[in-house]
DNA sequence: ATCACTATTGATAATGAATATCATTATCTT
DNA sequence: AAGATAATGATATTCATTATCAATAGTGAT
């Protein structure tokens, strides 16, 4: 029983939000995009819909912080490091072998790993 | 240079929040504790004021889980496993030796961990 | 116990992120 | 080119959280 695949039209805003989220910098959130093509035209409710579209189809990463979503041009598994002063995001490799480390009892099956340090970076002190 | 400490009143409203987060096995979140004290006349803003002012103090623990704070009676670090089916949430404990593991550049000065597995539970499997 | 000070409360308005609605438009298949 | 329908954009709506402010209630001093 294969899960029929959902068709995806290739539009104009589509490619624009993708190439967006892929040369961001900055883990951006919905109303960062939507900035970023401001003078694209592009409604604001099709910004949120692709980005979740996008997510759903692997095509980007996102995770959540302070309340909204981020969105991550990376999409093979990393960790993150927070400045709990100025916000900015930095990413950071996982740390070796924490896939090994995953609470392993046989009820339950670990597919995915979500990682952030918290802390206070060089500018903010 | 000793930082003033803010005087915080004891009122029958932050004491009954304080013991409704101690006494809660599901990482409630405000609106969880709203009904939980239903009967205790105590306002909306006031739940939310109480538990960011108790986060503050380090008497309970809180994330961010699916766009809403989740409150923790939990202060000491640890893990969570969330089922990505029903949403619910389990505590784990970190993986020993994970603080060995932080990104130590000295730029960074490391001093939080938020840590979440994510998978597929036995129920609903 | 009473007083004065002010932190806290509760009702409610306001904010901000995200989703729902729906007529119109654009993409894809034939 | 035509038909089917996914996608869009304007906008209304939802939902979590914060702001406002007059009234209330802890707290420390008398
Ligand atoms: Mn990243
Ligand atoms: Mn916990
Ligand atoms: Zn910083
Ligand atoms: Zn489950």
């Amino acid at each position: 029983m294969i899960h029929k695949q959902k068709v995806r039209r290739s539009t104009r805003q589509r490619r624009l939000i993708l190439d967006a989220v892929k040369d961001s910098l900055n883990h951006p959130s919905a109303s960062d995009i939507y900035a970023t093509l401001a003078d694209s035209g592009i409604g604001i409710a099709t910004i949120y819909r692709q980005l979740s579209a996008l997510v759903e189809d692997g095509e980007i990463g996102s995770f959540e912080y302070q309340g909204e979503v981020r969105y991550d041009p990376i999409v093979q598994p990393h960790a993150h490091i927070v400045c709990s002063k100025c916000d900015k995001i930095w990413d950071v490799a996982l740390p070796k072998g924490i896939n090994n480390l995953a609470p392993t009892n046989d009820s339950f099956e670990n597919f995915d790993v979500d990682l952030t340090w918290k802390g206070v970076c060089n500018d903010c002190r």
